[in-house]
DNA sequence: AAACTACTCATACTAAAGTATGAAATCTTA
DNA sequence: TAAGATTTCATACTTTAGTATGAGTAGTTT
C-alpha cells in the first residue's frame, strides 16, 4: 500500500514537472515540442510497465518463491533439502548418490529422515507435500 | 514476433499522430497543451501496461492450463491418465487400486505403460515429465 | 573437554515398484 | 461380424525404495 501511494505521488510529480517544462520551453523556444512529447511518452510507458509488473507480481507467487523459514521449521538440514530437490527432479537414490558424490546408503538415510520430517510415506508424497509447503520450486 | 512488430508499428503511428495533433492545436490555439500531454501520458501508460501483460502472460502458463492434445499425442488412454494424476498426488499403487476399485496388478500394468509412453524410468520422473509437458495440474 | 548436530557409511531386512508374459472381457470401428 | 484398442487380472520375477540399527568423523556449542 505504501509503495502504491509512493508511485502515484511520483507519477503526479512527474506530470506537473513536465507541464512546467513544456511551458518553459514553449516560451523560450529552445526545446522542440517533439522532444517533450517523446519524453512524456517514454516516461509514462515505463511507469505503466513498472506498475503492471508490481500488480502481477503478487499473483505470481505460486510455484516460484521458496519459503525458507518453513524449511528450518521442519528441521530439514542443508543436505536433506538438497536431496529433496533431487527427488523432485525424478532421480533415483543411486543417481542422487552419484550426483552428490556420496554412497547410496547415505541417500537412503537422508530420504528416510526427509519422509519423517515431512510426514510422508513415500517420496512421491514428499514431493506433493513439499509443493504445498512452497519449499521447492516447480 | 509478428505481434511485436505490429505493436511497435502501432506505437510509432500513435506517436506521429500525436505530433501532428499537437502542432495543429498549437497553431489553432483551441486545445490546451496540457490536454495533449495528458493524452500522450495516458495512451503510453496503457500501452506499457498492455505490452507488459502480454510478455508476462507467456511465463504464467506454468501449472494452470492442461495440454489435452499432448495427452492424446502420447497415446495415453483415459484410465492411464487417471492413474498418472493419482501418481502425481503421491499415492501408492495399492492406494490407487482402492481409489479406482481395481486390483493392484492392474495399476502396475497401467503404470508400466505410462512410464513407456512418457519415456520415464520411475514414477517420480514421470511426474516431472508430465509437468514439463503441461499435461497435469500442479 | 563434553555434548550436540550434521553428515557419512554399512548391513540386513521388509515393502513397494516395476517388468514380462499371458489371457479374458468389453467396447469401438471398419 | 471381425479387427483393434482398452481395461482388467494374475503369476513370477527383478529392481528400487524404505526401515532399523549401529557407528565413525567433523564441526559447533556449552
Amino acid at each position: 500500500m505504501k509503495k502504491t501511494v509512493f508511485i502515484f505521488g511520483a507519477l503526479v510529480l512527474a506530470l506537473l514537472t513536465l507541464f512546467k517544462l513544456s511551458k518553459y520551453s514553449f516560451v523560450s523556444g529552445n526545446t522542440s515540442i517533439e522532444f517533450i512529447l517523446a519524453a512524456i511518452a517514454i516516461i509514462f510507458f515505463v511507469i505503466g510497465v513498472m506498475i503492471n509488473r508490481k500488480v502481477l507480481h503478487k499473483n505470481k507467487t505460486s510455484g516460484k518463491e521458496i519459503d525458507h523459514k518453513k524449511i528450518t521449521q521442519l528441521g530439514l538440514s542443508k543436505r536433506e533439502y538438497e536431496v529433496l530437490c533431487e527427488i523432485a527432479l525424478g532421480l533415483s537414490n543411486k543417481e542422487i548418490a552419484n550426483k552428490l558424490f556420496v554412497s547410496e546408503s547415505t541417500i537412503k538415510t537422508h530420504v528416510s529422515n526427509i519422509l519423517v520430517k515431512l510426514g510422508a510415506k513415500r517420496r512421491t508424497q514428499a514431493i506433493q507435500i513439499a509443493k504445498e509447503l512452497k519449499i521447492i520450486s516447480f
